[in-house]
DNA sequence: ACACGTAGAGAACTGGT
DNA sequence: ACCAGCACTCTACGTGT
């Protein structure tokens, strides 16, 4: 994609491109000029059908609260719509309501069973510190859960502490067991083996995710070229047609690639510098970078 | 400074009992 | 349900250029 208006910082070549993960680069230099997708549209919608599009009433839906958010309130002053105070029976009348309408809220078992397990989840969640993001995807995979039932005859913390794992992985910001269970009741053990159940049972696509989709952000990060970039997506591709990638670390064969095709197009980075630029030990890129050298018979030093 | 190699520890998954 | 074995990565250290 192509934007005629935008130049690049770093070189001043109007051709930017933009991928699938919303990123947005220079063609020439590899420059990301923003990798941070806002959506400023509004995410609920219009419902009247002569009104202005674009109103915007109440909050947005949220799978955090057992109800979606989608609820009404009571009014707990006694006053009536012009604000003056009801008299007493009247006031009677609206306590009776707002209780009977509290119970209304909560109805049946699965409701306060979601309303107990979303309120557990969010305090784990902002012990971990974990954003937004995971946070309604955890507690999506928890729904689900309760649907197909997955909860019964297990504990409701163990299937909340599963769905955050699941979600933190799926979220590209995994955190080990141990981590999860540090702020949950239940022990890595079980969370391990709910989250096994509830993965494979809501056929979570947890991501083994693609080593490509590292690639342009490691190459950005190193300021490398596109030319780099390129040659770099080339050699993974090569070596997964290889089947050098089953099994690894997804960022591990990246690295390994992006190291590799800074030393052939002549734009050297240290192992060291690759290595902080995605997050993983040198020691992991010098192993994947010797396969890559053997089985792609690529020799460096060729270049 | 950098590249390269090795050993031991730890985390996560698998299959057997 | 639990344990042992596994493949992988990390830490830490040493060696060579």
């Amino acid at each position: 994609m192509l934007n005629s208006f935008e130049k690049c910082a770093e070189c001043g070549s109007r051709e930017i491109e933009e991928n699938t993960q919303g990123e947005r680069s220079c063609v020439d230099c590899g420059l990301v000029l923003s990798g941070v997708v806002i959506d400023s549209g509004p995410e609920w919608r219009n419902y009247s059908d002569s009104g202005e599009s674009g109103e915007r009433v109440g909050m947005p839906s949220t799978e955090l609260l057992h109800d979606k958010g989608l609820t009404t309130d009571i009014d707990w002053r006694n006053k009536d719509f012009a604000g003056i105070t009801m008299n007493s029976q009247s006031s009677r009348i609206f306590r009776r309501l707002r209780r009977q309408h509290q119970r209304t809220r909560i109805s049946n078992s699965k409701e306060r069973n979601l309303s107990v397990a979303l309120a557990e989840l969010q305090r784990i969640a902002s012990q971990m510190n974990l954003p937004k993001s995971v946070r309604e995807r955890s507690a999506y995979i928890y729904r689900k859960a309760v649907e197909l039932g997955l909860v019964r005859g297990r504990s409701i913390e163990g299937v909340v502490a599963a769905s955050i794992y699941a979600a933190c992985r799926m979220g590209n910001i995994p955190r080990t067991l141990d981590e999860v269970g540090a702020f949950s009741r239940t022990g890595r053990k079980e969370i391990g083996r709910t989250y096994r159940e509830v993965s494979k049972a809501l056929k979570l696509r947890v991501s083994p995710s693609s080593p490509s989709e590292y690639i342009p952000r490691f190459c950005s990060t190193l300021k490398l070229p596109h030319k780099t970039q390129s040659s770099a997506m080339k050699i993974l591709s090569d070596a997964e047609s290889r089947e050098l990638t089953a099994g690894r670390g997804p960022t591990g064969i990246a690295a390994a690639s992006v190291y590799l095709a800074s030393l052939i197009t002549k734009n050297p980075r240290t192992q060291k510098e690759v290595s902080e630029a995605a997050g993983i030990t040198e020691v992991t890129i010098r192993n994947r970078y010797k396969e890559l050298c053997v089985a792609l018979e690529i020799n460096p030093d060729d270049y």
